[in-house]
DNA sequence: AGAATAGTGTCTTTTAGACACTATAGT
DNA sequence: ACTATAGTGTCTAAAAGACACTATTCT
């Protein structure tokens, strides 16, 4: 097992002798796109309170993109994997462990920092409201949940000789009190003979720092993606909870009303019956539920 | 317009007087696994040649891991984004241009390169097999095309109080010839509370350089997960084809027999009706397709 | 003729969608 | 009693799975 390389190298040599050369680097940050299920205000005493995708944000103190709201995130630290990293900016920021997390896209567009090469390996965190409690602004910067929209704006498709090109509008709105964060993102699929370009340009941004609009904007859509044919939402929903309150999951994911019945066929399986029941509503108690995860 | 921040500088002069610190950085290369769907021989006059599923590999030449078998890859250059550097190498490997391409995942374990700190933005392609009739290896490097085979071991699930641990052995099989590449990638998804793990370790790995097995075997399982609900397998038939044949393609991603009346059913609507037949087949003429990609 | 594939018809089962009906706590 | 939600039943339409049948070419 002592093969030599054409000077003469066995492997363990070369890798003694081995000098990284100073090509430049990137630096490589991870952002996390931290979404949750919030509650809004009842608007009377049997009404059920609405639900809100929510995403968290913090406001920047520093140039670039001084008082903008960005994601939060960080550096990558030699001797950890971005995984890792994701890991540790969760646990700062929202001082959660254990939740779910998916990195979603390496973002890498040389101009995507001003300041310098970064690229911005993003990920996804779901957490269910009752375990944010800690108002996350712990340390001096503020962090605050927005309320997400995307709404597919307009939509266009041009039929070429040897394929097409479909041009989307996505207007995304972040809303958190009086501030209204608001973005269109514009998805370009360029079909030409065998080839298919998938290109998120950001159109317009108001209020958001960096290309985080976009970034927001991919997380939204796989997640909405992936609702519909994995058990992704329960990540969302609190250990005990009523089937209505997981139908309301998928409504504010998919942005759009189920019926009832066929939601429960469908989904009920990834719930456990428990003998305990909601109360002090003003309607029928509902039966509370445990997470039944797919084990596959 | 001109905020400033608490040292007293616009936006402008805070970039101009920018200095990136000397933080250690990583090097970041592509990687490319590239799918195509090879021909076998045909056994006798009237039989169909079997399709098989295969990725393009380059011999190392030099330490680490020489004369192993690798994805081809490289690093990204400043001023481009890792899209960009994909097609580079495509063109560079296949002299392919215009070809489906899909960002994968970036791994980012601090070890995966013995060398120094190196992570890889993996990326799939997929060429039909009538468009590589380059045969590849034009520089020095020999690149071959190797039969794939993943097929799932064994796979167990522990019930924990809070969750459960599932762990499935794939074994990835990787065929040219007399050459035999092996390895055993285990998946490991750790559901605990509400928090989700899934982690790809490499068991063991013969012949293949650096982590390129858990690449090839995250690669193959995407394309699974994508096939039965997407056109990409368009992108792996050529211009004019029966629907046979791209029936061929959905049973080599998903390693199993599909029904004729069904698949037509389903998928038929990829394709698109030419006036022309297949001919000097030992059997029935069929009618050849155009694509008809989805446009949304 | 016979082998091998092409292409279609149709039955059953499953799943999705739509909607109507009954049930029940709290004020 | 009334409101708002909980929970179920059932009809219909669409999709998936299984299989059988006919059609066609070349050796």
């Amino acid at each position: 097992m002592e093969i030599r390389d054409k000077n003469g190298l066995t492997e363990r040599e070369f890798l003694e002798q081995y000098k990284p050369s100073d090509y430049e680097r990137p630096s490589v940050a991870v952002d996390m796109v931290i979404f949750t299920a919030g509650k809004c205000e009842e608007r009377n005493y049997r009404k059920l309170p609405e639900k809100r995708l929510q995403v968290l944000l913090i406001k920047r103190g520093g140039h670039p993109y001084i008082n903008k709201w960005a994601l939060p995130g960080g550096f990558v630290e030699p001797d950890e994997a971005t995984e890792q990293a994701a890991k540790r900016e969760l646990l700062e920021e929202t001082g959660v462990e254990n939740i779910y997390l998916e990195q979603l896209y390496t973002f890498s567009d040389p101009k995507r920092d001003p300041r310098m090469w970064v690229m911005s390996c993003s990920y996804m965190a779901l957490v269910d409201s009752e375990r944010i409690n800690v108002s996350a602004g712990d340390d001096a910067k503020s962090a605050e949940w927005f309320d997400v929209s995307l709404k597919k704006k307009n939509s266009e498709v041009t039929e070429k000789s040897d394929g097409f090109v479909s041009v989307t509008d996505y207007e995304l709105e972040l809303l958190k009190g009086e501030e209204v964060l608001s973005a269109v993102i514009r998805l370009t699929k360029t079909r030409t003979g065998s080839g298919l370009d998938s290109k998120y340009d950001i159109v317009e941004s108001k209020g958001l720092a960096f290309d985080h609009a976009r970034i927001i904007t991919f997380a939204v859509l796989r997640l909405r993606g992936k609702v519909t044919y994995t058990d992704i939402a329960l990540n969302l929903v609190p250990e005990y909870f009523t089937l209505t309150e997981l139908q309301q999951i998928y409504e504010i994911i998919l942005d759009r009303e189920l019926l009832k019945a066929p939601f429960r066929r469908k989904y009920g399986i990834l719930a456990e019956k428990t003998d305990n029941y909601s109360k002090d509503a003003g309607h029928r108690p509902s039966q509370l539920f445990k997470k039944k995860w797919f084990t596959e």
